[in-house]
DNA sequence: TATTGTTATACTCTATAACTATA
DNA sequence: TATAGTTATAGAGTATAACAATA
């Protein structure tokens, strides 16, 4: 037997528990609250996102950086904008489209909510060196590109 | 700046577009498919502990493994069980506990979808090197540790 | 005719609460 | 009184289908 099933034999349910870990555990919920705002954890997704892009984006951008339907974006848009946490404006470019745009609060919420994840990470990860951290970001970018590839190789 | 906070900044997005890829990649419907089970995914992940485990297993020892709750194993069980891929046992140490036993049809089941997600995954990842591969079972076992470890923290 | 987004609905996965049986 | 499991119910997250408006 070689080497490289054996291998894939433990890094499936590694991932698997790396989900699993990340959901009993609640983090994100918590950071969720650490907002005070009533909000679904993919509203705080569709902040986190228009934060760090730092402009206005489409409903079917934001879908697609989240790997979702639009469908979906659109009930999540609705809770933010009745909040006051964004706002939808049409594209001057495509009056089909909605571009939608952090306000002031919004942004400060995304803020707080990427603060206390990040924080958090950074305390569990500590005990990291600079190049394991560097080099786990590059083997899971690697991995990323190389499924999602092999996944629309499948369409 | 330095450099971590940047790094983490990239890190999260990157899990997270790890899950959402192979979420709307549909990889693992399409392994239960293969199967030609009508089964449930989360039942398929019974069926894939219990053959790597190579023995009966309790109800509460798969949820915890799952990371999930009793119930939701309870009702998993219950339909692999009415399908013949599983047997409920007794404990003899325990008359409160049931040991989950696999058929022999539940274990052809278990190689057959296990197989696909493997093979796809091998395929996937055909161009990386032995080194690449357990650096990042390495490093990926590591920061589910650290998380893990952090989690429990909070409680 | 194709594309952007919305509305309405349904499905998957998992949790919580209340309960039974055994320890 | 505590633990293992089950039953029943609820909720979060996301998808599909049908539609409207614009291109």
């Amino acid at each position: 037997m070689s080497a490289v099933p054996s291998l894939l034999r433990d890094l499936l349910p590694r991932l698997n528990e790396l989900s699993g870990s990340l959901r009993r555990g609640k983090l994100f919920e918590r950071a969720v609250e650490a907002t005070g705002l009533p909000l679904e954890r993919p509203a705080m997704t569709v902040l986190g996102i228009l934060h760090i892009e730092d402009a206005p984006l489409r409903v079917g951008e934001i879908a697609n950086r989240m790997n979702v339907v639009g469908p979906h974006v659109t009930r999540q848009v609705q809770g933010l904008e009745s909040r006051g946490l964004v706002r939808r404006v049409a594209d001057p470019d495509d009056q089909r489209a909605r571009l939608i745009e952090l306000t002031a609060e919004g942004k400060a919420a995304a803020e707080r909510y990427i603060g206390v994840i990040e924080d958090w990470f950074a305390g569990a990860m500590s005990d990291w060196t600079a190049e394991d951290r560097q080099l786990l970001d590059r083997l899971v970018t690697r991995l990323v590109e190389d499924l999602t590839a092999r996944l629309s190789d499948l369409d």
